[in-house]
DNA sequence: CGATATAACTTGAGACTTCAAGCAAATTGC
DNA sequence: GCAATTTGCTTGAAGTCTCAAGTTATATCG
């Protein structure tokens, strides 16, 4: 006779679903609401806005490209792609990194600063609307700790995750 | 003369900023995350293994179209690339709904259920390890309350998305 | 009943992402 | 110094998502 295989996962919890679920939900709902709010707004999903916003708070207004992806949490791969296309409006431009060749450096022009802008105020206000506004100062100080945690956890004090033998 | 534009919006503060950051990295890097393990051990990306899961729970192991879509948050449309890629897998399969010509029902394979039975432990795992074994059980609870009022701002009491004349 | 509107779902094109592979420049190690 | 490795970034193809438009069936209503 043979025996039943061992379940030795650990499954989780119903209230742990309860959490997972409202997690995965919030968190679809919210990107998708942003993305659509940008589009609209300022004609580019979310994850480029970002790119923006990083470039107009760094000195000169640019980054190395491994720089923005890091801080961006996307890989080079991704930020080659969207750069281009940011290339393309006119609100990106690429140059050559003095100090190394085979660098790129992403410097947001003017008109990509017009742009940030323009918009910014809207992305600021639906942020607000859609998680500030609902929530208590201890909840969003709450979220904040919890939120830097996880990040911490799945950071190998590495952004770049195009980077397989890491892990 | 002219007066500066006043700026009335409402920026977010420096600990506003925090928060939000965090938010946005920690979400992107486990989506990320998770979407590499599901892709890795289980050949899909995570919307697609949550698709299968809300199967697996309804009765039958079949839901409408709709009524999936709903429940997993994205839009029809994006369904039902989805629902064509899984049954070429052989893990979903489409059924003609009996009461309404119409519809649609997508139901899982006895082949789709064994790919999520062998691949649940992993996953399950991973998201423990990335999410509740970091966090204490009031910051779970906390979690879970702040991501459920978070997604409730966000359903017009609809999900599909689809429809842009709500809202 | 018949016209009109609504609902369920699909489709195709274009935009975006991923993955693996590629190239060139810098660095490492004999 | 130079071969081997690593780093920085790009590319193309395949997969996925969005958006608008299309089809068929049901519901509404005069």
């Amino acid at each position: 006779m043979t025996t039943a295989p061992a379940d030795d996962t650990r499954w989780l919890t119903d209230e742990e679903q309860r959490v997972w679920r409202a997690y995965m939900h919030a968190v679809t709902l919210l990107e998708d609401h942003l993305d659509r709010q940008l589009q609209r707004d300022a004609g580019m999903p979310h994850v480029y806005y970002g790119l923006l916003v990083q470039l107009a708070e760094a000195p000169q207004r640019r980054l190395r490209m491994t720089e923005l992806a890091m801080r961006a949490k996307i890989t080079r791969s991704r930020l080659s792609h969207a750069v281009a296309r940011l290339e393309q409006n006119g609100w990106v431009r690429r140059e050559d990194c003095p100090s190394d060749k085979r660098g790129q450096l992403a410097v947001l022009t003017d008109q990509g600063y017009a742009v940030l802008s323009d918009t910014a105020p809207g992305h600021v206000a639906a942020v607000r609307q859609a998680l500030f506004d609902r929530l208590t100062p201890e909840q969003q100080q709450s979220l904040g700790e919890i939120m830097s945690i996880i990040a911490e956890g799945l950071q190998p004090s590495e952004a770049g995750a195009d980077l397989p033998w890491l892990r």
